[in-house]
DNA sequence: AATGAATGAGGGTTCATTCAT
DNA sequence: AATGAATGAACCCTCATTCAT
């Protein structure tokens, strides 16, 4: 009996993950996914407590995973930034040490906790993912050395803007080697932003 | 009575650019705003046909603005990006000439336009102002010249990239100065990492 | 202030009249009214307790009318039916002197009063003119001397489709000639049904 | 569970079935039949998508039926115009051959899928009805070989008398009996009604 | 007399959740 | 464990009527 009940249970996250993916959690109707996955509406609540606790099942592993990530990586050095500094091609070649960490962190899992989540617990994700890269992004900025004005609200908007490509791509694409492609240009493309912006405070700073 | 209608027609307007900013059109809650705006469910409709004209009411102007503003600075020269390649301190003032505009297309209304609109007739919104803003940057990447593979996915990225970086400040600040001060942070850095992803491109073809 | 009184109330009334003809009194709107008579909502019932009043001052001289026709001519004579039978063309033509009365009762307002009216007082104008119609047609019956089997009844059924007849014409066609003559071919045909009708009841006694 | 999920279906079609036919579709309230058929309004959603389906539920297999009727007796020969000519009590007994298919056909739901429908898919069926007939009509006068002028209106105009003849008697009686006794007299009414027309016509012609 | 804002009850519909079987 | 019927609150919207101005 266990056994059956885990399939159900299975299946029922699958098409809960497939539905919030979709929908946004609040869209997202119960009856729809019991459907999907092929029982039925009471039987959902035989196996979840609500709705939310669905999300809950189908996210969680990816929040622990993410924050697990950030505070292995976050004494992570800052020479990446500094050695490939205006090589762009070598940045990008670097990035392929991260290519395993990148494709199990950055998951269709994670785009529902954070992009999907509003109207449950996690409605918050996003900022706290923000702070989170916020903080890194501060730390490399650091490290460097420059003085950036309004450090934290431009961290801030830095951080949702390298998010908002990653759950962009997450978003429109399945495929796992495409979404990788993807993010390593985004990450190019991030870092040689927030090289520039360094590099025009500085001037910006030598000017006045 | 002509005033007092004024006045319950701008409340509505007013608690309805609130709601739909905090929620969203379809979450939004036409009793709820009534309420906010202090007056009844029904007598709603007496100012407005229904939750979508509300919305569209709230919003029209901005949908103007914005497509004058685009068709208006279509043909806007190339030289800024080629005169200051890398001088992101040239960049970033040359900013200041466009403060103005900035101002007065990206606000609150813009954020609701195109990030509170699903569910309206406006819900392509979003992707409308992705590909003007594609258009806008394939334009001014081939006045540079530059191959970059697969421009167009490619430009859609940056643009989601660009625009969700506008709707993050959009949405996460209400203050004037901040808000402005943001967005020329964002177009630097935006600058920044176009410049950067160029010339990775010319550098990584360079390589092959 | 008297005269303009006047005017907007029979504005009121005109505007009602097209209304109820066209959707009936319980769809009517009275906003619709209001504003097809020129003038608002609210000043409607400065004129009018409620809708109702409306249709009954629209219908009212209508149901006098018709209470006086009938009773006028209560105590016709059954002649005609007896001196023109078997030859429909001398009834057609003997029609001719009712064409006045039969204008004068038959009209848009005697469709409205008794096609246009559930929802109000006179719900059951429909039943009533059909009772006067079927005492009508039994008087003539018994005249003839036929026996017809459940004739109350059947009075019931002829007098409706006598009725519905004339308010089909009504109800399809506002030229009045052309109402006219529709409504002698209806008064002919139905002469011919009722006689074959009764000779119909006799040749089967007959038969018994 | 099954059979208690019939009972209520079945309960609610004829709540429905009453509400429809007293009411009509428009003026009908869910809640009302809800409520009439012992359930609360929400229930009502799972059985029946919304108050359309409802109806087409209660109507559908009248739409079928007569359908069918028609397809069916369209080939009908003319002779029993022709033979029982003059003879309404011969006419009359042959109706009996038809009871069976008359009350089949002509039920209360056939009167609540063309006199109730208003506001549903089936708005039209009243002028369906009335053209199958106009057009059956049409057919016999031809096969007597008369020339009756404007026939198209004359044959809209009696299909109409027909149908409403029906329409009234099944909507104002319920016992079978009963219903099919005054569609025998109206039957004959109509038949009588039909050759006396024709008649006049022919006479009303040789008098020219 | 005129205005139209305001109210409140009602309309159809959706849906998460509970519960009896 | 499984079913799906039942509930109730919420949704948007309409409209006759009242009322203050």
């Amino acid at each position: 009996m266990q056994i059956k009940k885990d399939i159900i249970r299975n299946k029922l996250k699958e098409a809960g993950e497939t539905e919030f993916f979709e929908k946004g959690f609040e869209r997202s109707s119960v009856r729809e996914i019991a459907g999907k996955a092929g029982t039925t509406l009471g039987n959902f609540y035989n196996y979840f407590k609500n709705k939310e606790e669905l999300f809950h099942e189908v996210v969680k592993n990816e929040v622990i995973k993410f924050e697990e990530f950030f505070h292995g990586h976050q004494e992570e050095p800052t020479e990446y930034l500094i050695q490939s500094e205006r090589e762009p091609a070598a940045f990008y070649r670097a990035l392929d040490e991260f290519n395993d960490v990148l494709t199990s962190v950055f998951t269709r899992k994670f785009y529902i906790w954070v992009a999907c989540s509003k109207g449950t617990q996690f409605s918050n994700s996003k900022d706290m993912v923000i702070r989170y890269i916020g903080e890194h992004f501060i730390g490399h900025v650091r490290d460097v050395g420059t003085m950036i004005p309004d450090l934290d609200n431009t961290a801030a908007m830095l951080s949702n803007g390298f998010l908002d490509g990653i759950l962009y791509i997450l978003g429109n694409h399945s495929d796992e080697k495409t979404v990788n492609d993807l993010i390593k240009n985004h990450l190019l493309f991030f870092f040689m932003g927030m090289i520039g912006l360094i590099e025009g405070f500085i001037s910006e700073v030598a000017h006045d």
